[in-house]
DNA sequence: CTAGACCGGAGCGAACCACTCCGCAACCGC
DNA sequence: GCGGTTGCGGAGTGGTTCGCTCCGGTCTAG
C-alpha cells in the first residue's frame, strides 16, 4: 500500500471545495431550474468563481458531471436493494433513497447538455437494475401488478424535487430546514406505500411508453417557435 | 338581471385573452419557476406584450390573480369532495382534481409577491374545507390514522408538478405530450392510493408543524447573504 | 367614412449572464 | 527564513435578457 495516502492539505481542500460545490449545483438546479448560474453556485457553495472554472472548463461539463454523479447513484443504489433480501424492502428502501437523493433535480437540466458516453452506458445498466428489481417484487407479489418500470422511475422523480424544501432553502429559512426535510420524508413514504400491492382499483390509462424517457434527452428544438394562438383566427 | 349577457365580440374576445393568458402563465411558471418572464408568458399565450400589460398593471399583480384563482380552485374542488357521500372517493378526487390543477407551481412564487387580503381569507377557508374533509375521512376509517392535514396539503403540492411534462411541453414536443399526462396520471394514483388505511407501518418522523405553510408566503429575506462557507476555517 | 377602443411588438435602461484575468495568500523544497 | 509554485477569490467584460413604456396599425360601432 502507498504510505503517503493523506494527499496533501492542498489536495484536501480541493476536493472538499469540489464536493460543496456539487452539492450546492444541486441545491440550487433544484431552486433555480434551467436559469441556475454559475455565480449562484459558487456563493452557495463559499467558493469564488475562479475556482469554479478551474475545475470545470465550462457550466455544461459542471452539469454535466452532476449528472453522471447522479445516474451512478441511482445504480449503486439499485444494487443495493438487490442484495436485501426482501424483495418489498428493497424496492422501497431504492425509491426513497433516490427521493431523498434529489434525483428528480435533474429533469431540469435534462435536453440542455450533451448525454456523453458514459452516461449513457451507466444509464443503460441502470435500466437493468430496475427492471431486476421490478421484476423480483412483482414475482413475490409485493408491488401492484400494474405498475412498470416506468412508473418507478416517474415516481423517482417526482419525489424527487421537494418544492417545500427548495423554497425553504432559497428564503434562507435555516431554521425551519429540519422540519421541512422530515415532512418531505413522510410525503414519500406515503407515495412510496402507494406501490404495495392490494389495491382495489388498477392505475388509470395504459402503462407509459419508454420513449417518454429516450426522447427526453435530446437536445431542446433549435428554434423556440412554438405557436399558441389565442387571437380571433 | 341584464338583458345584454352577450358582452360584446371586443370584450368576449379580450376574455378569450385572459384566460389565454393565466393558463400560459401557470405553464410558464411550471416550466422556468421564479424566473419567468412576461415575454414568455404573452408569447405562449398568443398574445402582445401590450395587452399583458393593459390587463395587469405589473408582473406581480399577474401572479396575484394566478394565486387567487389556485386557491379558489382548491376550496371549488374541496367543496365539491364534501357533497361526495363516500369519504375516501371525496378526499381522493381532491386530492386528484388539484393536483392535476397544476396547484404545484405556485409554491415558485410564495415569498416573491405580496398576500392580499382576499387571498389570505379564502386560504384560511380552504384550510377549514380540508381539514372537513381529512376529519370524515378519518372517522370513517378509509385514511391512515397517522396522516394530517399538512401530509395531505404537501402531497398536493407535491403532485402538483410533473418535472415530465413541463419539460416536453418546454422542449415544444406537443406530439408527447398526451402520452405524458397519462403517465403523470398513473403517478398520481399511485401516491393518492399511499393514502389508504391498512398499511403496516407507519409515517416516520412527528406530524409536520403548520408553520412550515404560514410562514412561507412571507417576503424572502431582502439580503441573500446565506454564509455555506467550504474553505479551510 | 370617421372616431376611437384595442391590439402587437419595437425600444429602453437596468440587471444579469457565462466567462476571463489578475493580485494575493498559503504551501512547498531548501 | 525564503523564492517558487499552486490554488484561491472576485472585479471586470461584452453580450443577453429583464420588466415595462409607447406608438403605429387594425378592427369595431355608428
Amino acid at each position: 500500500m502507498p504510505p503517503d495516502d493523506r494527499p496533501s492539505p492542498r489536495r484536501r481542500r480541493a476536493e472538499r471545495n469540489d464536493r460543496a460545490l456539487l452539492q450546492a449545483a444541486r441545491e440550487v438546479l433544484a431552486e433555480d431550474g434551467t436559469h441556475a448560474s454559475v455565480a449562484a453556485i459558487a456563493a452557495r457553495a463559499g467558493v469564488g468563481i475562479g475556482s469554479l472554472y478551474r475545475r470545470y472548463r465550462t457550466k455544461d461539463e459542471l452539469f454535466q458531471r452532476l449528472a453522471l454523479l447522479s445516474v451512478e447513484h441511482w445504480n449503486d443504489a439499485a444494487a443495493r436493494a438487490l442484495e436485501d433480501h426482501d424483495p418489498w424492502r428493497g424496492l422501497a428502501g431504492f425509491v426513497t433513497a433516490c427521493a431523498e437523493f434529489g434525483q428528480g433535480t435533474l429533469g431540469a437540466i435534462a435536453g440542455a447538455i450533451a448525454v456523453t458516453d458514459e452516461m449513457a452506458s451507466a444509464s443503460a445498466r441502470g435500466d437493468d437494475l430496475l427492471a431486476a428489481l421490478v421484476v423480483r417484487a412483482h414475482d413475490a407479489g409485493v408491488l401492484r401488478p400494474d405498475v412498470t418500470p416506468v412508473d418507478v422511475t416517474l415516481l423517482v422523480e417526482q419525489l424527487g424535487r421537494s418544492p417545500l424544501v427548495d423554497q425553504i432553502r432559497k428564503q434562507g429559512r435555516d431554521d425551519l430546514l429540519p422540519a421541512a426535510e422530515a415532512a418531505r420524508r413522510r410525503v414519500i413514504a406515503v407515495a412510496v406505500d402507494g406501490l404495495r400491492a392490494g389495491h382495489p382499483a388498477p392505475l388509470p390509462g395504459a402503462p407509459p411508453p419508454l420513449s417518454l424517457f429516450s426522447e427526453r434527452w435530446v437536445r431542446a428544438r433549435p428554434e423556440g417557435a412554438r405557436r399558441h394562438r389565442a387571437g380571433d383566427g
